[in-house]
DNA sequence: AGTAATGATTGAGG
DNA sequence: CCTCAATCATTACT
């Protein structure tokens, strides 16, 4: 008698109340959580783990190898970063399901304990059930979000080099300035000049490009501030054209190579003109 | 901390 | 494309 008249109430709330609620319970694969996994597997956040062991290696490396090829503490600096997201990712993940089943078990416990005296049927936990995790999955979406954000922030300043700014050594500012102020008429290195300054510097054409441009704009808007390091260059190229002159012939007497385009420098030893 | 130097980026313009 | 000019962001120096 008991379980007809449960099975009878149950049918009745079945119609009742529940048809009330509407039907929402179609569930398409979202495709904005779709991309958000798409991106985080892509990223290597969500994949399989296989950063630790080669990360270490490279950082090693790269403190081994004190040499200007620095890239690679960059990429271990970059891979640590994406490491530690990961991480607080998995970590976070793992809390929202544990959390999210254990809501589960005590909702089920909760109902069932409740359908000895009220008409629930299994069909309705199961609907609650899914209730729930639609709502985790919902939080698990907004973990997921702002992972990617923070994975779009670590790529954009990875990728942005002013963030990463080495001066050049001392050798090839050396170099770079002794090419400028001999060429303090025309500083404007051809491609091939470039590249084999590029090449001395070990620094690329573009880096050589920038640094030109830099340097004619600055020389430009305030030359009394470079008299001292123009007349600097200017001894040395001096000095340097002597000594290969000596070596060659001893009648010849340096002329300073540079007049025109900017004004050339003068030996004033206060930098005043 | 505050400031100067400095390499890189952006946008205008030829 | 390249250059200039302004600006950004970091590094070096005080």
């Amino acid at each position: 008698m008991k379980p007809a008249l449960f099975s009878v109430l149950c049918e009745i709330k079945e119609k009742t109340v529940l048809s009330i609620r509407g039907v929402q319970e179609e569930d398409p694969p979202d495709p904005q959580i779709m991309r958000l996994d798409n991106m985080l597997l892509a990223e290597g956040v969500s994949g399989p783990e296989k950063g630790g062991g080669s990360a270490a290696a490279a950082a090693a490396a790269a403190a081994a190898g004190g040499s200007p090829t620095d890239s690679s503490i960059e990429h271990s600096d970059y891979r640590a970063k994406l490491a530690q997201i990961r991480q607080i990712y998995h970590s976070e993940l793992e809390k929202y399901e544990q959390a999210c089943s254990e809501f589960t078990n005590h909702v089920m416990n909760l109902l069932r304990e409740q359908s000895r005296t009220r008409p629930i049927s299994p069909k309705e936990i199961e609907r609650m059930v899914a209730i729930i995790h639609r709502k985790f999955s919902s939080i698990q979406m907004q973990l997921k979000q702002s992972t990617c954000e923070a994975v779009m922030i670590l790529r954009s300043r990875f990728l942005d080099a002013r963030r990463k700014r080495r001066n050049f050594n001392k050798q090839a500012t050396e170099v770079l300035n002794e090419y400028f102020y001999s060429h303090l008429s025309n500083p404007y290195p051809s491609e091939e000049a470039k590249e084999e300054l590029a090449k001395k510097c070990g620094i690329t054409v573009s880096q050589v490009s920038n640094w030109f441009g830099n340097k004619r704009i600055r020389y430009k808007k305030n030359i009394g501030k470079f008299q001292e390091e123009a007349n600097l260059y200017a001894v040395k190229t001096a000095v340097d054209a002597a000594n290969v002159s000596a070596q060659a012939s001893q009648a010849n007497s340096p002329a300073t190579p540079n007049s025109g385009g900017y004004p050339a420098p003068c030996y004033t030893p206060d930098g005043r003109l």
